[in-house]
Parts: C-alpha cells; structure tokens; sequence
DNA sequence: CAGACGCTGTAATTTATGATACGTATTTTT
DNA sequence: AAAAATACGTATCATAAATTACAGCGTCTG
C-alpha cells in the first residue's frame, strides 16, 4: 500500500505515456502545490491539455479530481502537522533519543506557538491586566489544573481573581457576579464538555469577555469567544497532552506579570508584610 | 507591508464582528489548510455561512475567494521550498524566532529529560501502577495543579488515587490511612512549603513510598523520597516555569497507562457505561 | 422606546471548473 | 508500408463553486 502520491507516480511513471509523464514530472517539480490548484493551471503548467491531466489522476487511481487533491491535502496536513517527520529533512542535531511522546510534545508547543501571535497575546494581556475588571477563570476535567495554575499565579498580581471551583451549580450561580468589564478565562479540550458549553453562553450574553484556550480542533466555545488560542494536544500516547496549553498560559501570566509590573510589585511586598 | 496572511489576520482580528472572527480563529488553528478548500469546507468547518467567509476574506483586503487562496498558496510555497526555514518563515516575522522564555521553557524540557533515566521513569511509574497500593498526591503553592491534573488522570485507569486538598489539617489527617505499600506523589519548589516537608516526614515515618517531583534545587522533601526527579523551572521571567513538571507528570501519566493497558481499557468501559 | 445601523444567513445568480465525447495525430504492429 | 491501436487536444456539457441580493435579527443610539 504506497502511503504518499508521490510514491504512487514514482511507481507508475514507467507505464505512463508521454503527456501523462509530463505531468507526473510536472507535479514532482512542484510537489504538491500545483495539484491543489485547478486542472486548468496544472495542465498548463506541465504544457498538456486538462483531460490529460484527468487521465494521469485517473490512472493513479483516483476516481475524480477532488479526491486527488483531497489525498494530496492530507499529506500536506500530516507534514505540517510534524515538520521534523519529513521525510526529505532528518535534521535531529542533539537533540538525540529522547522519547517521541516528549518530542512530539516539544513540536507541539513550538507548534502552538507558530500560530500564536504576539498581537494575540498582547490583546488578551490587555484584558487581563484591566485593573477595574474582575477575572473567572475554570477548566475542563482534564485542563482545569491548568485554569488552577493561572489562577494561582493571577490572584498575586492583581485583585479580583476568581477560580471557578466546585459544583456547577456553584459556579453557575456566579454568573450574577459577571458584567461586561469582566474577564472568562477558559481552558477546554475535547471531549468538550457541556456544562463550560453552558457556563460560557451565559457568560457571553451577560456581555463578559471570554477568553478561551482550546486545542487545534477549537471547543464549541468558540462561537462565544472574545479570543481564541488553539494549542497542539496531538501526541503518541493514550491521552492528549494538556502541556502546550500549560506553555500557553504561562506565557500569559509571564506578560501580564510584566504588564502589571508596578502594581504586582506593590502587592508582593504587602503580602509578604501580612506573614 | 503585511506579508504574511496570519499577519494580516491578526492585525485586524479586534475590529471584526463575531463571525468573520470566527472564520479567523479557525483558519489560524488549521494555518493554511482549510483555506485552499472549498468556501463551503471552510464555512462549516467555521461555523459559520459562506457569505461570511467572503465577507472575512474581503475584509483582508482580497478582491476574492481565489485570491486569498493564491495568497496562501504562495505563503505555503515558499514554507515548502525551504524547509530549513520553516523556523525563520514565520506569521509574525517581527520576533525573529519564538520568544526567549518559550525557548527557554522547550530547553528546560529537553534538558530534564536528558537527566531522567528511563529506569527512573519505569521504577515510579512500577509504583504507581501496583494495584494494591493507594496513590496520595499532593503539591504546592503553585504545583498543586499539576498534581491534580496527574490525579485527574491516574484515578481513570486505575482506583484508589486521592488528591489531598483543602486544609492542611484535613490531609494532615489522611495520615492515618497511609502505609507501607502505598504511594505519596509529591510536587514542590521553591519555595518549599513547610506543611508539605512535614507531611512527607510523617509519611516518611508510617513507611510510606514517597515521589517527589521537584525543581533542580531539590526540595528538603528529597530527604524522605524514595524517587526524586528534579525538574528545570528557570525561565527569563519573573516567575520559574512548573512546565518541566508538567511534562513529566504526563510523562509518568502516559507510561502507567501503557502499563495498566488492559485494566485501565476495562475500566473505561465500564465508566463510558456508567454515563 | 423607536428608529437606524450593522451583522448574518437563505436563496437565487453567475462564474468557472471538472468531466466527456469525438476527431485528429502519433505510434506500433504485421 | 498499411492498418490498428493508442494517445492527445478541441469543443461542449454538466455541475459544483463563488458571488450577490435581500430579508431577518439583534444591538446600539438618540
């Protein structure tokens, strides 16, 4: 079972008749980016008429043009997903023997990042470090240490931060405290779980501010989301892995320590006066 | 001269209205793939119509849909030619590389592992995985959530995990139910909190098998530990970074799952039974 | 509270893309 | 060298995709 087109052609380029060559050459040169264009542009790119094109798909064995380019664009997502899995680029310089779980959680979190602007970054920052708002944050079963975890951090640099905890009646019940100066912070990874499905709408109806961190395949509540973060959860294991989303707030509680400076600064030095 | 579409996107994030952010949002999670399909993929990937995808893409500055796609398509080209460069072709080439504490952070990782043996790993996670011990974790200020995410997922494959919370007094009482075949995980840095060193001795003392999971400093608890893995938490931050930890709580998550393969699968079922 | 504005989805319209039929050219075979 | 078979391109068709028009809805504003 030849896995990649391009194995494919190699295989059969032998068989091929002219034209069609020309195009399997044509396709290889451009590997695979002519072939998401249309028939059109590929046919007049390796110099043949489209219904050349349409046979050489058609020997390959694809059915149609579409399932064609649809096999070239989950290749393409496979490489992109793991760049150091190419198969053309083997660069693994020192990095040596550790495990592929940790490796693919390393991708991962250079990954995430890749996607992460710093405007993004800034602009949830901003939010956070709005002094007059107040901030909720809360997890999923798995991603709620996560929400734990930043909350801690929050809660010293600044007032009025709150970990959503316990039973959801509890926290729904919180939902009269929230306006539209406050702050959401979700952390949510599939399976996505109603009851933050809920929480979230709410929240967004009463004009709250929802900040959400998700994996790449994004939680539902992103439909009520001010912001949005994917992170990488993919690894080789049973689980997902939870640690870029980790990664991603550390780096938000790093800039809004940063952001707060003077304040938080200020507020350490009274709580170590209060022990 | 915005030059990368992921810049342009998010350049102008903040001044679009809920759908065509969410068009945004998802086309940034799966950069650039599901922007060279079909409007109609991207929409319901998005959730959203198709007239909002146009709208999005308009918004961007692209007269139309094939446009926008030849824009993406030259990004990706460039992204493919040369592969080494993935790193240096960026969406916010602004920053040149990551920032300095994620690569810090990624170090650190790489940097505990390389001093992990995989014996260690194996040795805790044998411990972990005895079925007739029972599995007490507990942490920190700020790594109690990673014990709580580790307890989150040890308590599905296999039973008898309990997460200490709440007030020193109430764990400290949970000592009575602690003996010589059971396990106490334990994650603490600096600072390192008295009321976790106290409990760790007194575990100590009833014959308790004691993890710790600590920062490179070796907290005072690796008195009593059996196992102790010291994790990298130095970052250019104001704050360590608890990733390292993190990672390897997964780590040892992932491993005790592949142990209790076959228990821990019974036991899914019979929870995805119990819904 | 009424009106205006802006956002969004449904449905109709237009465009362009993939697929096919057929005739000509080219190669192969005897 | 002639006939057969295969390959290829032109022109046409069917269909799927992008685009536009419009109406409903919610949200701010005066």
């Amino acid at each position: 079972m030849a896995s990649s087109v391009a194995e494919l052609i190699s295989g059969r380029m032998g068989e091929m008749p002219a034209g069609e060559r020309r195009a399997a050459q044509t396709l290889i040169a451009n590997y695979p980016l002519i072939g998401l264009k249309t028939v059109a542009d590929f046919s007049q790119q390796a110099g043949v008429s489209s219904p050349t094109i349409l046979r050489f798909v058609s020997r390959l064995g694809f059915h149609n043009y579409p399932e064609f380019q649809a096999a070239l664009q989950d290749e393409l997502a496979a490489q992109l997903q793991s760049p150091l899995s190419r198969t053309s680029v083997r660069p693994t310089p020192d990095q040596g023997k550790t495990s592929p779980v940790i490796e693919a959680t390393l991708q991962n979190i250079r990954e995430t990042f890749r996607h992460v602007s710093d405007k993004q970054i800034r602009d949830i920052v901003a939010l956070i470090a709005r002094p007059r708002s107040t901030i909720f944050l809360i997890g999923g079963r798995f991603t709620d240490p996560v929400a734990r975890y930043t909350a801690a951090h929050l809660t010293i640099i600044r007032p009025n931060v709150f970990h959503l905890t316990g039973q959801e009646s509890t926290w729904r019940d919180r939902l009269i405290d929230m306006g539209k100066r406050d702050v959401l912070l979700i952390f949510d990874i599939r399976r996505y779980q109603d009851s933050l499905l809920r929480l979230a709408e709410k929240a967004h109806a009463r004009g709250v501010e929802i900040v959400l961190v998700t994996d790449q395949w994004l939680s539902p509540i992103a439909r009520f989301a001010r912001h949005v973060i994917a992170g990488r959860t993919a690894v080789p294991s049973a689980w997902d892995s939870s640690a870029a989303l980790f990664v991603v707030a550390e780096a938000l509680i790093g800039e809004a320590t940063r952001e707060l400076e003077t304040e938080s600064a200020r507020r350490i030095r009274e709580m170590e006066e209060l022990r």
